[in-house]
DNA sequence: CAAGCGTGGGA
DNA sequence: TTCCCAAGCTT
């Protein structure tokens, strides 16, 4: 854990008056703000060294059967940590089953297409998660002779692991006592802590990790790291008021104490999303569909898509930008159809669509290839984004 | 540090 | 409908 830096808990001046403070004290910043001093570190580390024992029986009692806890293997835990990361459980439960099934291991993973692995992933989004997943697979072949490397460094080291996922791993896989601090933990430790800071500030975490670094039980790692992100999805939860009462940490929570749990946890506001508009072609050619690869870098990366245009066409100047020759545009501009609006939010921006199929006798060229749509389902990866046009299609 | 990177589910 | 977001990582 060398990465997690020494950091002090912030506190306004005064240094002495820090060891007794009990109450929380607030003061008006010359802005007009609201700042809440915090707890120190020495206090957290008593709160927390008193309920982790009752915490850790809650685990052993409560915990759900996952399919990625039955057999604790460093590939899977690792497969399903990746799939976890921003994205819901039920969510990755099918694709977990079914990328084991494909992908039994290090070596299988490694010697697969990149395009099967993407196919793999279709849908489940963050798709660069898979290509580093597989170059990582390819690594680890290279250098650790096709296992996962056994140390918390080694793995932070391998692409699409950083910090919470070589914990989960290192603890969980191979009892390696460090932390894996995620959003979950995050939520729960600014509830008990009554921490007011902006838990999306990378220090922040570092000064979690560094905290729980301190107080994990050395024989039980995973299970506790485990045991917070549990309470934080099952009771101390992010949407709606915790369920205190069945909380092992509760006794100890400072934000229940005081009822203010709907205070916690502090969050930066998100930034707007920007509005795309496109005109999104289906073209069609004898039981084939038009596909184009995306750039190798960037959203949707690798992953394959139907051609479209900038803006909203109209059928006119569609068939202009398709270059044809006369008859052929005859052709288009009596065989094309409007397909209707969709909208596809990403998290960082907004595609509105508006979509066209257009059948011909003859392919039309362009940077686009026509694939038999049998092959098109089975074998290329097309993200959701598309899914209002290649439904009726698949 | 901030921004880029998917998707589907629930309030 | 609209908004929130969920077991983060990379650049």
């Amino acid at each position: 854990m060398e990465q997690v830096k020494t950091e002090q808990t912030a506190t306004r001046q005064g240094a002495g008056e820090q060891a007794i403070i009990k109450q929380t004290v607030t003061e008006q910043t010359a802005a007009g703000q609201t700042v809440t001093e915090q707890i120190t570190a020495e206090q957290r580390i008593v709160i927390l060294q008193d309920v982790i024992p009752t915490m850790m029986e809650w685990y052993r009692r409560t915990a759900r059967d996952l399919p990625w806890r039955e057999r604790p293997e460093a590939y899977r835990v690792w497969i399903s940590e990746i799939m976890l990361q921003q994205t819901r459980i039920e969510a990755v439960k099918p694709y977990y089953d079914r990328f084991l099934k494909q992908f039994p291991g290090v070596r299988e993973l490694a010697e697969a297409p990149e395009e099967q692995v993407l196919k793999c992933w279709e849908g489940l989004g963050y798709y660069s998660r898979a290509r580093n997943l597989q170059k990582a697979a390819i690594l680890c072949m290279e250098n650790y002779g096709g296992e996962l490397p056994a140390s918390y460094e080694e793995l932070k080291a391998l692409p699409g692991i950083g910090n919470y996922t070589a914990g989960a791993v290192a603890s969980i896989a191979y009892r390696i006592p460090v932390p894996a601090v995620d959003g979950n933990v995050l939520r729960v430790l600014s509830r008990v802590f009554a921490d007011s800071r902006d838990i999306s500030r990378q220090s922040i975490k570092t000064e979690t990790e560094k905290l729980l670094l301190s107080v994990i039980p050395q024989d039980a790692p995973g299970a506790f790291n485990e045991a917070i992100m549990e309470i934080g999805e099952t009771i101390c939860i992010p949407n709606g008021f915790p369920l205190c009462e069945q909380c092992p940490l509760a006794a100890r929570c400072l934000a229940r104490e005081r009822g203010e749990q709907e205070l916690y946890p502090v969050k930066a506001p998100k930034k707007e999303r920007r509005k795309e508009e496109k005109t999104i072609l289906v073209l069609l050619c004898q039981g084939m569909a038009a596909v184009r690869k995306r750039p190798a870098k960037g959203l949707l990366a690798g992953m394959y898509e139907l051609p479209w245009m900038s803006g909203y066409l109209s059928q006119e100047e569609i068939a202009d930008c398709l270059q044809l020759s006369n008859a052929s545009a005859g052709e288009v501009l009596s065989s094309i159809s409007y397909m209707g609006a969709a909208k596809h939010i990403f998290s960082h921006v907004e595609w509105h669509m508006k979509g066209y199929m257009i059948q011909t006798e003859a392919p039309i060229p362009g940077d686009w290839e026509y694939v038999p749509i049998p092959e098109l389902k089975e074998k290329y990866p097309i993200p959701n984004a598309f899914s209002a046009y290649t439904e009726g299609l698949l």
